[in-house]
DNA sequence: AGATTGTCGAGCGATTTAGTCAGCATTGTA
DNA sequence: TACAATGCTGACTAAATCGCTCGACAATCT
């Protein structure tokens, strides 16, 4: 009943893309560094977020990879399906052709139906722009820790 | 994200128990039969319920398991937990310590303690009592189904 | 004593997760 | 044109987890 990391990591680029929005293509390396993520590894997560419109890459010298749309336009649950395919907690409930939609709990599938709207609901409605909203206001909080470290808890 | 098979054959299992309520113990062996378990795989569900305080075990002759509360008194939310470990998505909202309380998406934190709250809730809302009564309908329509083949879907 | 039940822990094959790595493709710059 | 900087791809792997089996043991009834 796990988020995995593919999820985490693949959130934390976009954001990382969102707030240099506009300055031209940003670097794997970059990336990887700035939100700790294992470098070869980012790789695929890009390529899956690329496939599937979220972001645009380009090649050689200068290159690196943007937003494909406006940070308000890209939504949590969109991203997060995208890298970890359905979320939907049995596969019965699920669109996924790979999710062999035929196990556990079928018996009890209208509980769960209405927790994964639900849950489906709440993620559709925030967008990466939200997100990017929330990491300038803890990168703020930081900084004014890091100033007057006498504050600190 | 998905629901393992022990929360589902954990359920199955009390479901059953709860439709022989009354009768004195109910055989691992027709427990696992009649819902389709692995017999030994069973025990291991069993044992993990008894010790959760769930169902009552005797051995011997004539033994068997049986529910140690009322029906109404178990609720989907506690049966799952004790099968599944906690059900919080991030490590970083979980009790459990077997969860090392410190990766994915801990930075989108505020998103999923929500989403993970308004679960719980509709998981404890649930009980034995209503999911046994859902199963005896269930089998009430099978028969019906049954008496009647032409009216079949 | 012996049959019938539950209890417990070790182990195992398949699948998934979380990566690494090597090699190729593309593109800017000199 | 050469070459350096970047992204792209697929094969591979180590570790964890899942779903289960099995064998030995413990309790209890007749």
């Amino acid at each position: 009943m796990k988020i995995s990391t593919k999820g985490d990591y693949g959130v934390r680029a976009l954001i990382e893309l969102a707030l240099h929005e506009g300055e031209g293509p940003v670097q794997r390396a970059d990336i990887a560094h700035r939100r700790q993520i294992p470098e070869s590894y980012l790789d695929h997560l890009l390529a899956q977020l690329r496939r599937d419109g979220f972001i645009r890459s380009t090649r050689g010298p200068g290159g690196g990879h943007e937003l494909a749309r406006p940070p308000a336009e890209i939504c949590l649950l969109h991203v997060l399906e995208s890298l970890e395919g359905s979320l939907a907690p049995l596969g019965c409930l699920s669109d996924d052709p790979a999710d062999d939609a035929h196990d556990p709990l079928c018996g009890q599938q209208w509980v769960w139906r209405e927790i994964f709207d639900e849950m489906r609901r709440r993620l559709a409605a925030i967008s990466l722009a939200d997100l990017t909203e929330r990491e300038r206001e803890r990168e703020r909080a930081e900084r004014v820790m890091a100033a007057a470290p006498h504050y600190k808890i």
